[in-house]
DNA sequence: TCTAATTAATCAAACGTTTGTTTGACTTTT
DNA sequence: AAAAGTCAAACAAACGTTTGATTAATTAGA
């Protein structure tokens, strides 16, 4: 592992336990085992250090939705092939989405968050879209958007966000470190795929991507 | 208004925007209006400060739900009017409860959160109570309860949450003014009923506290 | 009710730390 | 010989907090 990822993994849980503003760059090299001066040499500034981790945590999120809806016609497996994705994609990382979610809960329109917004935006925007074309298709029961993206999105980031007494029941020392099973994985897609076909209307549809 | 409310409202509004280490000492002071010192003044330091905030605007939610159970007897309804109190305390003022949650994701186990934490992991035990009583009385489905909690709160907490996203296409330019319109909170509420209702395999129970 | 004494409130300025960043010398690698 | 990497030290700026002087408000005794 180069210092350069020393840093940027140091960085993950300084910034994930602290927050960005509530991580000192000593404090990150302390943890990364290199100078501080090595936090401008690699990466120019604090700001563009969390920017580089933001963007090499964030992965291709939105060019997978859009393969998924070119492979995939009904727009109910698409859903549920979105979502199952993506709790994976944040169970797999959830230091990185506590950041995340932290940040933009943040009003301040800086630099820092505004390539993130965008990002996420963008990336609602499909899945509203699908919904959108559900209902279109009379496949789906006129639901309210908003809110029903509100509950997938909200229950995912809930079991992230308040890891922190679960991992506290669990015992674990340092969330950081913490993963969540593959059963956990399962029950929460079961979990959404119940809660979204009973409010949409649809058939539960078989999980094809059980993962043990 | 006294200087020490000033003093309140903008470090309400501040820390909702900034976050704790995100906004300074100086930064409050000028947009109460008042000297740095009155800070120190009034409430000895900043973190005293933000403890005040926190317990100000908490109220009481644990003795709520305490009542609540002796005056109800049934856990459907029980469940329902927690869910309906949640909602009304949270949209009545979002920005506290963005600034609680962010603070909860914290992992730095410092004086200023374990008294938040205790207070909610509180709740969440009650409400935890609740359905597990509703399930012991065969009146719900057996279902997975952390995962039914984090559905519930965090439906809520996404909408205040992502409420930048919400107040943006609403062209409100600062989402501490922002409010919520009563019908959007009957939208909500009947959004989880049903989503309750469902997951928990109970009927859909009248809406006594339609809000107008 | 007036005045003196006492307390509370306010402020500019300064306190010592800590912040993010840069420097310049030194070492290692190419 | 050139380039890249590393580091202790220093930089100015911002941080939370305190000081000491000054003004406003309150209380007490006549």
């Amino acid at each position: 592992m180069t210092k350069k990822e020393q840093i940027l993994e140091a960085a993950l849980e300084l910034f994930g336990e602290s927050g960005y503003e509530g991580t000192s760059v000593r404090a990150l090299a302390a943890k990364a085992g290199v100078n501080v001066a090595m936090i401008s040499y690699y990466f120019g500034s604090k700001k563009k250090l969390f920017e580089e981790l933001m963007e090499y945590r964030a992965g291709h999120f939105y060019e997978k939705i859009l393969t998924l809806k070119k492979e995939v016609n009904d727009p109910a497996e698409q859903l549920m092939q979105v979502v199952e994705f993506y709790v994976d994609k944040i169970l797999s990382q959830p230091v990185f989405h506590r950041i995340l979610y932290r940040q933009i809960s943040l009003q301040q329109h800086s630099d820092l968050n505004s390539g993130i917004i965008s990002m996420l935006v963008r990336n609602l925007d499909e899945i509203r879209k699908i919904i959108e074309d559900g209902i279109a298709r009379k496949q789906f029961r006129p639901v309210h958007i908003e809110l029903t993206i509100a509950s997938i999105f909200g229950t995912i980031s809930q079991v992230v966000l308040s890891s922190l007494f679960t991992a506290r029941m669990m015992n674990a020392e340092n969330a950081s470190g913490f993963h969540y099973s593959g059963s956990f994985r399962n029950e929460l897609v079961a979990h959404l795929r119940q809660m979204l076909s009973s409010m949409l209307g649809i058939n539960i549809l078989p999980d094809q991507n059980i993962h043990v």
